[in-house]
DNA sequence: CTGTTAGCGCATTCAC
DNA sequence: GTGAATGCGCTAACAG
C-alpha cells in the first residue's frame, strides 16, 4: 500500500525510472557512482520490488507450487522441508495446496494454478484420482510439473520415486522371515502407482517363499481413516489367522493398531506390523514399528532441484529425468523400554 | 504463457475489453444476455484470469504468507492444516515460509515480504529472536499480521494462543501427583513468551505443592536438536535425583528420552516426562508420553479467520481480538502395549 | 551511460 | 448497457 516505488525513487534521485531499475538489477550499463546512489537511498527508504509487476512484465512469477494430499504426515512435511530449502536459496517461493485425497479439490486446484500463478507445480496425487484429464491439460499450458512419490503415470515428465518394488519385497520378506505365514497388506490405493508396485513386491516376495497369495487378504485404504480402522476391524475379526501386517503408508499403520486395540489383541506381540513410514523422527515414541523409510526430504529436494532447473532453462521436463531413491528397512526397537 | 486473456475473449466476442471483464465478475450493469455469452466461451476456452495482472490494478494479492519455524512438527503442521483449510474457503492462497529457528532467516523471510506479495501474514516467531525491529518495520507498510503460539508482545496485534500459564501449572501438577520430587524443566526457549509463561505455570505448582524451585532444573533448548540432547544427557547424569521432566516442545520429549537412553535408563519406567505435543495423532504409537495437547488445527483456522476477516474489511487487527483456546492433559498409554 | 516509449493483463473511470 | 481511455509498477527495446 503505501511501500515506495521506483518512481518516487526516480523522482527523489533525478534520474528516470528506468535508470534506477537497472541500477537495481545491477546492470553493467550503469555507472558505479548512480548505483551507489540509487541503492543508498533504497535502502534507506527500504525498497521492496512490487513483485507482481515484474511478474506480470516479465511473465515468470519465481512461484512454485505444491500439492499434496496433506501437510500433517511426516513424509510430506519431510518433502516440503526440503522442497522449502531448495527454493529459497533459488529465491523462489511456496504456495501451498492440500487435496485431502479428495479428487474434486484436485481439480479445482490444479485450475486455480492455470492462471500464470506459478511458474511450476510439485505434486503428489490424490489417492482418489482415476482421471487425469485436469493434470493433462495443465501441462498443456505453463507450469513445469514434477511429481514426486504418488506420481502420475499418464503424463509424460520427470518422476522422483524410491525402490516401491525391493521395499515391498524387503518387507514382506522380514515379516516372512519373522515367523509370519498370513500375511495382509494394507494397500495404500489400487489407484495409485506406488500402491500397485509395493504391492508386486509383496506378491513376488510371497511367492518366492512359496507362500499363496490371497486376495482377501488384501486392503484397499482409499477411504477415510476412522472408515480404513472399522474395516481393518473386521478383517481381522474374521480372519484371525492373520499374524502379520505390510502397510503401505503410515495413515493405515496407525489405523492397523486402533483396528487390534478395538479387538482387545496385543498387537505387537501377536501382530507383527511394517509400515511406511517417516517416524524415525519420533522413533523412541514409536518403538513399537518396524519402518520402511523414505528418504522423504531428499525426496523433495530433488524434485525441486529438477523443477527449478528446468524452469531457469527454459527448457520442457524429460520422463529420463526421473530419479529413484532409496528407502531404507529400519527394525522396531526391542519390547521392553530400556535400551 | 499461452492462457488466454480477456482480450482473446473480448475479440471473438466483438466485446470490449471492458465489458468482457464486467460480465466476469457478475456486473449488474451488464446484459444477462451477454453474462451467458461471455461466460460460455470463458469456460470453452479455459479462460484464467491472470492473477497477477489482477493485483497489481487493485493491489490486493488474495495470499497470505504462513512463517513458522519448521513444517515437520504435529503442531505446526496441524495448524497449516487449519490455515489452508480457511484460506481456501475464501479463495486466498497460502505462501509457506519456514524459518528454522534461525534468526537471520526470520529477517530474511521478512524482508521478501514487504513488497506486497503478502495481503496478510500469520507467523510463529523463531526462538532465536529477540530482536523484532524487522517485524515492526513490517507491520508498518502492508500486510496485516496475526500471530499464533510463538507470539510477539512487542507487536500491537492480535494473537492467538492457549491457555499456556494453566497447561505448565497442570503439567506439573500431574507430575508431582505421581510422585516426582525432582523435576526439571525442559524450556522451549527464554527468548519465547510461550516458554516463559509455562515455566510460570510450573513454578507455581511446585510452590503450591512446597516443592522448591531449582534453577538449575531448568534446561534452555533453544539450541538445536543434538545440542539439546547432548546438554540434557549431562544435565540427568549429573542430577541423578531427577524423577520427573516437563518438556515444553515435542523436539524437547524426544531429546529427553534420546538422553535417557544414552544414560541407559529406561525412560517410561524412572523418568516420567510430560509434553505439550500433538503426537495424539500418532498416539497408539506413542504411548509412553503423556501429552499436552494443542488443538493446533483450531488455532490454524481461528488465526487464518482473524486474519482474513481483517484483510477482507479492510481493518486493522486489534489486539482485542486476541483468542486463547484450551489445551488437553492426554495421560499417558498404559505400559504394556495391549489397551 | 541515461532517457523515452511502450506494454504486460486487468479494473475502473468517464463518456455515450 | 457498452466502449474508450487510463494506469497499477515494472522491464525491455530503442534512441541518443
Amino acid at each position: 500500500m503505501s511501500s515506495v516505488t521506483l518512481k518516487q525513487l526516480a523522482q527523489e534521485l533525478n534520474l528516470s525510472i528506468a535508470t534506477v531499475s537497472r541500477a537495481l538489477q545491477d546492470s553493467h550499463e550503469v555507472s558505479a557512482e548512480t548505483k551507489e546512489r540509487v541503492r543508498a537511498l533504497a535502502a534507506e527508504l527500504n525498497y521492496q520490488p512490487n513483485a507482481y509487476a515484474s511478474s506480470l512484465r516479465r511473465n515468470i512469477s519465481k512461484t512454485i507450487g505444491v500439492v499434496v494430499p496433506e501437510v500433517n504426515n511426516h513424509f510430506f512435511s519431510l518433502a516440503i522441508n526440503g522442497i522449502e530449502e531448495v527454493a529459497r536459496q533459488n529465491d523462489y517461493h511456496v504456495l501451498i495446496y492440500l487435496t485431502h485425497d479428495d479428487y474434486e479439490r484436485e481439480v479445482a486446484i490444479t485450475q486455480y494454478l492455470t492462471g500464470g500463478r506459478v511458474d511450476g507445480l510439485l505434486m503428489s496425487v490424490s489417492s482418489g484420482s482415476q482421471d487425469f484429464s485436469h493434470l493433462q491439460s495443465l501441462q498443456v499450458s505453463k507450469p513445469a510439473i514434477v511429481f514426486f512419490d504418488r506420481v502420475c503415470q499418464a503424463l509424460n515428465t520427470a518422476n522422483v520415486t524410491t525402490n516401491d518394488y525391493e521395499s515391498g519385497y524387503l518387507a514382506t520378506e522380514h515379516l516372512i522371515k519373522a515367523g509370519c505365514r498370513h500375511i495382509a497388506h494394507l494397500l495404500i490405493s489400487g489407484n495409485l502407482s506406488i500402491g500397485r508396485i509395493r504391492m508386486q513386491g509383496y506378491q513376488a516376495a510371497l511367492a518366492a517363499h512359496g507362500l499363496p497369495f490371497d486376495e482377501a487378504l488384501v486392503f484397499d485404504g482409499a477411504g477415510p481413516d476412522a472408515e480404513n480402522t472399522a474395516r481393518i476391524t473386521e478383517l481381522l475379526r474374521t480372519r484371525p489367522e492373520i499374524d502379520g501386517m505390510f502397510a503401505s503408508a503410515e495413515r493405515l499403520a496407525i489405523s492397523s493398531y486402533l483396528a487390534c486395540e478395538a479387538l482387545g489383541r496385543a498387537i505387537p506381540e501377536q501382530v507383527k506390523v511394517i509400515s511406511f513410514s517417516n517416524l524415525e523422527v519420533a522413533a523412541l515414541l514409536a518403538p513399537a514399528l518396524t519402518t520402511i523409510t523414505q528418504p522423504a526430504y531428499e525426496i523433495g529436494k530433488e524434485a525441486a532441484s529438477i523443477l527449478l532447473r528446468a524452469i531457469e532453462k527454459k527448457r520442457p521436463i524429460l520422463p529420463s529425468q526421473s530419479v529413484e531413491l532409496k528407502s531404507t528397512l529400519v527394525p522396531r526397537r526391542s519390547t521392553a523400554s530400556g535400551q
